[in-house]
DNA sequence: ATCTCCAAATTGGTATACCACATACCACAA
DNA sequence: TTGTGGTATGTGGTATACCAATTTGGAGAT
């Protein structure tokens, strides 16, 4: 099949040098086997519902390989990986399994991610342009609204995005990088996080200083806002989170 | 061979029980063969010497699986975390090889490091207790020593022992292990650094300026100077690192 | 009814065979 | 000599078979 793809592109290049006009194209593309079902599998973990008090953490190899009709070979490297990631655990003989973060790993996650964008956003008070702090303004007034209008799903998209658009202006591609696989072990966490009562709007405030900080050129200040600006996050999600702990209950249901 | 390991441990814990002296059992270690040949592999890469210009960065499946004794699957595994760790690159193939990083990319993984250890500085001043400080203390203080004797190869790991208690007093084990993988990636860079000039006899004046920072319990100055500390470290890579890439030579000979 | 113990099923770990693509080498022609 | 094409070999990718440890469930004893 692979084969028959690849021996039908080569002949579509053959024909256009035949007829004379020659482009030349990418070829193939190196994603293999493992690659897609690594994509795959962490999409679907991601998207898990890990939290519920009934969900089923178990991952069994074979019935993956089955439904993924791959052979165990490819799906156990891209296991091997997703366990790097931290995403999953692989107990020898026992099972694969998804892990669930305690309140306590996920409170070091926004620490860690506090100290990345607060890094990040310091660094855009130098490097960032006019045009970058422009359209930051703009994206944050466009979805200043959705806040009030109680849209929260689509709030919570626009915060992210928000905070994602900081540490690109960083320059620094590290940072984005770090925070990203950061943000991936809470998916659960930040939608819940803005529901809850005043949140977004307060969540709006900030966001307006950060801008300001940004545009004065000021890297202390900003630094300062938004490390404190998730630091609140951080706050109120050991509060709430507390709770649900004790009660031994669903976090994210 | 590891089911006899297996067996003669078993066979020990037997015995003892016999004899009567009981005394719990670690059972055999959980480490899989996966886990010992990329424990095995990483500190081979870490320790090599990928920047010097006639580096074999080409790694060769087969042969690595027969220096190591063990099937390619499990090495393909071990190959697979250290992909994901950024040590190596698997082209489909192609070859595995070691990653040279580019300037740029130790300058960002400094950034990111300065991000970490700024923010457990400054938890340190709110959570670290007073024999902690007293530690740390006599720490930079036992060694500052050895870099005005010029051993620098000694200061050097007392240098990384010192940013790494600092990690720790943070409280949060993730910056630590963030902070971690970074180190790794600056095996070669770590050293040099210090073998410059009077840069060991600065980090020690900047070493004593963050402790007594960190005793005033004053977390903004003490997250300033560690950040300005690490910047400074970022600053001399860039201007050193320069010329050798200009110069196209060994980085780290 | 309950406990013990063993055998079969389950599951991840490992070894091995084979495949498709990449590369190097060489024969041969211009 | 130089360039072209084919072929042999090497490499990582994948599939599969088997292994060892663990779990499970039920037969048999108490």
């Amino acid at each position: 099949m692979l084969n028959a793809n690849i021996r039908s592109t080569v002949y579509q290049m053959i024909t256009n040098l035949i007829v004379g006009k020659m482009k030349l194209q990418p070829i193939v593309s190196n994603l293999t086997l493992k690659d897609r079902v690594y994509d795959r599998l962490r999409e679907a973990i991601v998207e898990m519902n890990i939290y519920q008090a009934d969900a089923d953490l178990r991952l069994d190899e074979r019935t993956m390989a089955e439904q993924l009709q791959v052979s165990r070979t490819p799906l156990r490297e891209a296991l091997t990986r997703l366990e790097r990631d931290g995403l999953i655990e692989i107990r020898a003989r026992k099972g694969v399994f998804v892990v669930r973060r305690t309140l306590e790993e996920i409170l070091e996650m926004i620490v860690a991610w506090a100290a990345l964008e607060s890094m990040a956003a310091r660094l855009a008070t130098d490097v960032a342009s006019d045009a970058d702090l422009r359209n930051l303004r703009k994206h944050a007034l466009r979805h200043s609204e959705s806040s009030a209008n109680a849209d929260l799903s689509e709030y919570s998209d626009a915060n992210i995005k928000f905070h994602q658009m900081i540490l690109d202006m960083s320059g620094c591609a590290l940072l984005a990088e770090m925070a990203d696989g950061l943000f991936v072990h809470m998916h659960a966490v930040r939608r819940r996080a803005l529901e809850e009562n005043d949140r977004a709007s307060r969540s709006v405030v900030d966001h307006m200083g950060i801008i300001e900080a940004l545009e004065a050129r000021d890297a202390d200040l900003t630094a300062q806002l938004v490390r404190e600006h998730t630091m609140r996050l951080h706050n109120h999600v050991r509060r709430v989170w507390s709770k649900f702990e004790n009660r031994r209950e669903s976090i994210a249901g």
